[in-house]
DNA sequence: CAGTGGTCTAGACCACACA
DNA sequence: GTGTGGTCTAGACCACTGC
């Protein structure tokens, strides 16, 4: 069955590859059942541990869920799960809480070239631009800055200065079917602009912690550009490295 | 073989945990082979594949290195590789340098409250303090302020104002024994102290990134608080979220 | 060449979820 | 009970390394 010609892949690494392509192709929808693994092992003429493999490493990469017993699942994103992953500022005793988040404009233009390069679009290709507010224990921590393609977001409308209560990936994987699957961040610090300074009451060049983020689907591609202004007081940001 | 009792952990763990243990006991030092998946087997009863998948988790948190054809290896620090496992600056390109670091002072006190809890010492255990700065490009980029256990790091001398070519985590493995396996750390934006100005060519008050990082051992214990002071107004921090 | 890890297969039994 | 994923075992063959 295994193909061993020079620079060729593993056979598990092969039946990965074409899963993820079922889901990314929306055969599978994100919360949905996969088949078994023996069903799975039958239909690609493969044994079952070879489709056991595929499907640990799809796991281990947050693709699928297993649950003994239940079955395995395509990964869906929650508000706690998008929280969880994504959302890396706690405060002083290290407690992640639950940011709310309020909409203040919506507004549809021309990617800059820095904008474009970050998404991958041609220059001045359309794009929704969100300025958002996020707030943690009743005080307003984030100023976050985002850009999307319009054309891959078409039709996004988010509700203006009212608290969303969704993550806005889950917004973005039910809405229009795009799952963020990873992230890469650019941090540094920089003075408050005074726009910075009026959404977070603070007076303007005080230090903030900026987060730029883009976020990527399954293959890579990127989605989504996120500039967040931080302020750091109360707050921080943390990572664990390996 | 297996025993099924409730709450009792797979076999392939308990494996793992016996040999991180003899890692940690060094009974096999950095870089030293292990003996062969069969060796393994037969001498903890339990059969080759189950060896492997303990193997294999140990190398996927980079306890060990394998090598098809030549055999496992425990993880050794190098400057290489503590670079790109723990120096998470890069240039506007994206690009890792390796740094320059000069040792400013190294003094022994005894611990602050903040230092003791980071480090799990009793209450003005004896440390060392070090000071270093460390330079990409030829611009001075961190400023560096570092606390040991004088007890777990005895006799430590690090060369005072000239340029070390050692990482710090390899001094620690090769002199005293001790590996770095993981570290927590906490972002902020701060203002530049005085002292931080002086060292970075930046006017006080300047916004700097602080990371603050606790290495740990195999098993999680503290080894090293580390606090950064980084000027990110040409490298910046970068990281990536699943 | 012999020895190592890497892959693939096959079968057994266990723990868990749900009807 | 039935079906699921989780673990353990055993054996085969491959690719790589170094003698």
């Amino acid at each position: 069955m295994a193909k061993e010609l020079p620079g060729f892949r593993p056979l598990y690494a092969q039946v990965a590859e074409l899963l993820t392509e079922r889901i990314g192709s929306g055969r599978w929808k994100p919360g949905a059942p996969l088949p078994s693994e023996f069903r799975l092992a039958d239909e690609l003429k493969v044994s079952q541990g070879t489709v056991r493999k595929a499907l640990d490493e799809m796991a281990s990469k947050n693709l699928l869920v297993r649950r003994q017993g239940r079955g395995t699942f395509v990964a869906q994103h929650s508000a706690q799960t998008a929280h969880f992953r994504f959302f890396p500022l706690v405060d002083e005793a290290g407690v992640k809480e639950m940011p709310t988040s309020t909409v203040l404009a919506q507004k549809t233009g021309r990617a800059e070239r820095q904008e474009a390069e970050a998404l991958g679009l041609p220059p001045r290709a359309p794009v929704h631009r969100i300025l958002r507010l996020r707030r943690l224990a009743g005080r307003t921590v984030v100023v976050e800055r985002i850009t999307l393609s319009a054309a891959l977001f078409d039709g996004l409308a988010l509700p203006i200065g009212t608290e969303m209560l969704e993550e806005l990936y889950v917004v973005y994987e039910q809405q229009f079917g795009v799952t963020v699957a990873r992230a890469d961040e650019q941090l540094r610090a920089v003075p408050a602009s005074a726009e910075d300074a009026r959404h977070l009451g603070l007076a303007a060049g005080t230090p903030l912690l900026e987060v730029r983020r883009i976020a990527r689907d399954l293959y890579g591609a990127p989605l989504e550009l996120r500039i967040d202004r931080c302020d750091t007081s109360r707050h921080c940001y943390v990572n664990s490295l390996d």
